[in-house]
DNA sequence: AGAGTCATGTAACGCGTTACATGATTGT
DNA sequence: ACAATCATGTAACGCGTTACATGACTCT
């Protein structure tokens, strides 16, 4: 499920032009993947050429046109068809756990930082999800995908304080040494 | 921090091959980081162009040469630069999610096959952690790496089993309007 | 007999980011 | 004044995956 694909998807709930599907990517995906203009635009155009999809262009005062994407049904199948494939295993990338790897290169004080600071991030995502009042989007499924980023973050904070003094002790005694 | 910093920064720990540093992306970053040999081989080469690095052929009875790398004082002190900046954030992809998303496009016993699939692997990591009797790496860090890749499987374990009705609802629904 | 481990590498390719280019309107 | 929002796109580039190529040894 590349973001070509993710796109059409996300066709399938709504029309949309490129700014609004980026919109969805950052309201309701953000937990777990996201998009640039620069993947979106061009994917979009692919699909209009393999006749996924179908873009009406409306005229705005002031502004430059805006194209209104639809899905054909050409491009729902070729959508049910992703979704009948298993999906692959996630994808993740963290440089703030691949720098924890390297915890007796740091300073304390360093680590304690990076810990707060990586703290007040997911307060703040914490933060966002809790106090989102409407539930747009499909209903159920959106607060599904809410709450799952919720509970993600909610244990990342209560391990991270839990746990913090494991990389700091650490820090602490190859400091200490290096005296 | 891309992998070539990262496997800079895993021959501060210890002098090893090409071969070697793929394992420990396999048995201790597997969580949140993940690499090939087709990145890893390359990045050495490059490495060594750029005097991070030196490798020593190591002949071998009937295996091919082994080359063992360790790391400069130069590529010490880039990593340290490396380490000085701060992390950019997580960039995370789930397919499984993403696939979610659309579960009103999908009938109920594909969703709860996916969701099952899902606990399986799950499972499967858990217990892999927690059978792990050895604390290699060092210490104290690869405990709390390894814990926190532990506390995150637990958490989405936790919260698909409380929350699946959520989206297997909801395709209920959408599959008795469609009838 | 076949799978798995040890061991290194290259080539093609796709995906996606980043930066650039443009520009009016609205809110602080 | 300045930032943000709305709105679309392109070009260059880098990163990394996938598949291919090679080959012996060991365990089941």
């Amino acid at each position: 499920m590349d973001i070509r694909t993710l796109c059409l998807g996300i066709l399938t709930l709504r029309d949309a032009t490129g700014y609004e599907i980026k919109k969805v990517f950052e309201d309701e995906l953000s937990h777990f993947y996201e998009a640039s203009f620069g993947s979106i635009y061009p994917a979009l155009n692919r699909m209009t050429d393999d006749g996924w999809i179908i873009g009406k262009a409306e005229a705005q005062d002031g502004r430059p046109d805006k194209k209104v994407y639809s899905i054909t049904s050409a491009g729902r199948m070729a959508f049910m068809d992703a979704l009948d494939k298993k999906p692959r295993k996630d994808r993740i990338r963290s440089e703030f756990l691949a720098m924890m790897m390297f915890s007796d290169l740091m300073t304390p004080s360093r680590i304690a930082h990076l810990i707060d600071e990586r703290l007040k991030g997911l307060a703040t995502k914490i933060a966002e999800l809790e106090d989102c009042p409407d539930d747009r989007g499909n209903g159920e499924v959106s607060r599904f995908l809410r709450g799952f980023g919720h509970a993600m973050y909610v244990a990342e904070q209560n391990y991270l304080e839990e746990n913090r003094h494991l990389v700091e002790a650490q820090a602490l005694m190859a400091h200490a040494a290096a005296d």
